[in-house]
DNA sequence: ATATCCAGTGACCGCACTGGATATAGATCCGGTC
């Protein structure tokens, strides 16, 4: 393949030669333009905007394989099915449910230049020998999909998603384009700082989805919401215009719950969770996709890589744990541009499960134990080597390097060797990590805080809602609940004193980024202790913030 | 933090109440078993 500039002309050219795309958006294009240009690329686009072109293009004009890591096997397969049904080069994928055989060939096909694309899971890269033998191939671009997985993940449930900084790195920093339909300002930071990102470029879509009309029910007994809720949707099945839909709940449970009182009024159900089989789930997915199955009732598991115009309505029978998991959630209604519903029935007691779902104590058994043995012998070596000397699963391992190494108690160099940092005794460094831990957690649950916000609000739901992904919405969106009940009014243009972005000082907060303004409060998101909303008269009469140059 | 289940209790033969135990999302990896 030949080195090329990579102008539009030949990016719109080589999509519809090899792939059959006519027509490219202006972001798809941009980001490619910005890859070709030499830049690393953080693209938020949503889902059916087509975010694979954005790799898979330029992919052709480099030399060089296209690492493409993704969080789930299934989706791996789906993206390595539609580039086989182009004229693309090939794709492989390397993961845990292959033969030996299977993955020996894929590697191979790597290695001869047959396979263009390599699709991988993060924890595949947490093996040193595989990571070495892309470095050696040569890899001209590495490629994170659902990229907001990195922030939402990488710190406690998946931590190799922390690490793949480090393995862009050893594989000499090839382009790095990260792709995600969901990512606030926070997350996009986040985003950037793990994977290192060199100069990158960010194009960032319209989060707003007009067409979907925003809605709270309150409920104050659990009964009554489930009542609510079983009757939401029976009303909407009972039109065949708008009998296509999601119910989000948050245990495994209320998923088989719902979804057999659906069944007994008639409708066409099925619960989605991950304690059922593999093929349970692929079936129900099946279905859905085939509309043999009107509604599914799922828990958070069930979404990732769904592409399915007609979806009419997501409901939510309880709170999700973020305003970045109910934006995914309801995005997958009205693909199509046409009305679709999003409707969460809140009460307020569902914020507590999901504190108790989030709560992660710091783990400090864990850290104790990785501090110690690194200090034991000082000399650099690969996380897996640590195996030997410590007992708590590679997971937790892992977290606890990646806390240590936050705190700037463990480096790792140029190879992925990790060492400590002279300056502290293992306990201290401990004692950092945890405050490191608690502070994470004090974030995810301020971000449960902005949840209750939005279902609290008497204010658009909309303004609320693109708010906290930094977009501002001057007027009152029109297609809400509050809207239609008039408590939503016009928003005076926030405060000039503290535009959205800047960083500011709190006294006992300490550094933070203001994420909106309103009248008379702002909400900051400080870095040690997560979103807070303040009152702008309580600022002045205190002067409890003051402005900061931004980060370096 | 809370809902549910269940055993035990109390009151009195069919059921209400209480308190303790238990469970509560998400994915991959890898080696062992059928």
């Amino acid at each position: 393949m030949t080195t090329s500039s990579g102008s539009g002309d030949e990016l719109r050219r080589l999509a519809a030669d090899k792939f059959g795309w006519s027509h490219l958006r202006d972001e798809q294009l941009e980001a490619m333009e910005q890859v070709m240009a030499g830049h690393d690329v953080l693209a938020v686009l949503p889902t059916g905007a087509g975010k694979s072109a954005i790799y898979q293009v330029p992919a052709l004009l480099l030399d060089g394989p296209t690492v493409v890591v993704s969080p789930l096997i299934a989706l791996q397969n789906d993206q390595v099915e539609g580039i086989g049904d182009s004229r693309a080069p090939d794709a492989v994928v390397v993961n845990s449910t292959q033969r030996d055989d299977e993955r020996r060939d894929a590697w191979d096909a790597v290695r001869r230049g047959s396979a263009e694309y390599v699709f991988l899971s993060p924890e595949q890269l947490a093996d040193d020998d595989r990571v070495d033998a892309l470095a050696a191939i040569g890899v001209s671009l590495f490629v994170v999909d659902e990229a907001h997985c990195v922030s939402a993940w990488g710190h406690d449930f998946r931590p190799d998603y922390l690490r793949l900084g480090r393995v862009v790195d050893r594989l000499g920093h090839p382009r790095v384009v990260a792709l995600t339909a969901t990512a606030a300002p926070p997350v996009r930071r986040d985003i950037a700082t793990r994977l290192g990102l060199r100069d990158h470029r960010e194009v960032v879509a319209s989060f707003d989805r007009p067409n979907l009309r925003l809605a709270v029910e309150r409920s104050t007994d659990d009964a009554g919401k489930r009542a609510a809720v079983t009757a939401a949707v029976r009303a909407r099945t009972a039109d065949p215009a708008t009998r296509r839909g999601l119910v989000y709940v948050a245990s495994r449970k209320d998923a088989e719950r719902y979804a057999g009182e659906l069944a007994g009024v008639g409708a066409r159900v099925a619960a989605y969770h991950a304690g059922m089989s593999a093929a349970d789930r692929e079936r129900v997915h099946r279905d859905f996709l085939a509309d043999e199955v009107d509604v599914v009732v799922a828990t958070s598991a069930f979404g990732m890589g769904i592409d399915k115009p007609d979806v009419r309505f997501v409901l939510h029978a309880s709170v999700p744990d973020s305003l970045d998991s109910y934006y995914q959630q309801i995005g997958r209604a009205g693909r199509d541009g046409e009305p679709a519903d999003a409707t969460l029935f809140y009460r307020p007691e569902d914020l507590d499960l999901q504190k108790f779902l989030t709560a992660r104590r710091a783990p400090e058994d864990t850290l104790r134990e990785v501090a110690t043995a690194l200090d034991r012998q000082d000399r650099p070596r690969r996380p897996a080597e640590l195996a030997d000397e410590v007992e708590a699963s590679p997971a937790r391992r892992t977290r606890a390097v990646n806390l240590l190494e936050e705190v700037g108690a463990v480096t790792t160099d140029a190879s992925g060797r990790i060492d400590t940092a002279p300056g502290r005794t293992p306990e201290q460094a401990v004692e950092q990590a945890v405050d490191a831990a608690e502070a994470q957690q004090e974030l995810v649950r301020s971000r449960i805080g902005m949840v209750r916000r939005y279902a609290e609000t008497t204010g658009c739901r909309r303004q609320e809602l693109l708010g906290y992904f930094g977009e501002q919405l001057p007027d009152p969106c029109g297609n809400c609940d509050t809207c239609d009940a008039g408590t939503a009014r016009r928003r005076s243009p926030g405060t000039d004193e503290f535009p959205v972005d800047s960083t500011v000082h709190h006294p006992h907060w300490g550094a933070g980024v203001i994420m909106s303004t309103e009248e008379d409060r702002v909400t900051v998101l400080f870095d040690e202790v997560g979103y807070k909303t303040l009152s702008l008269p309580d600022i002045r009469e205190h002067n409890l913030l003051s402005h900061e140059k931004p980060h370096p």
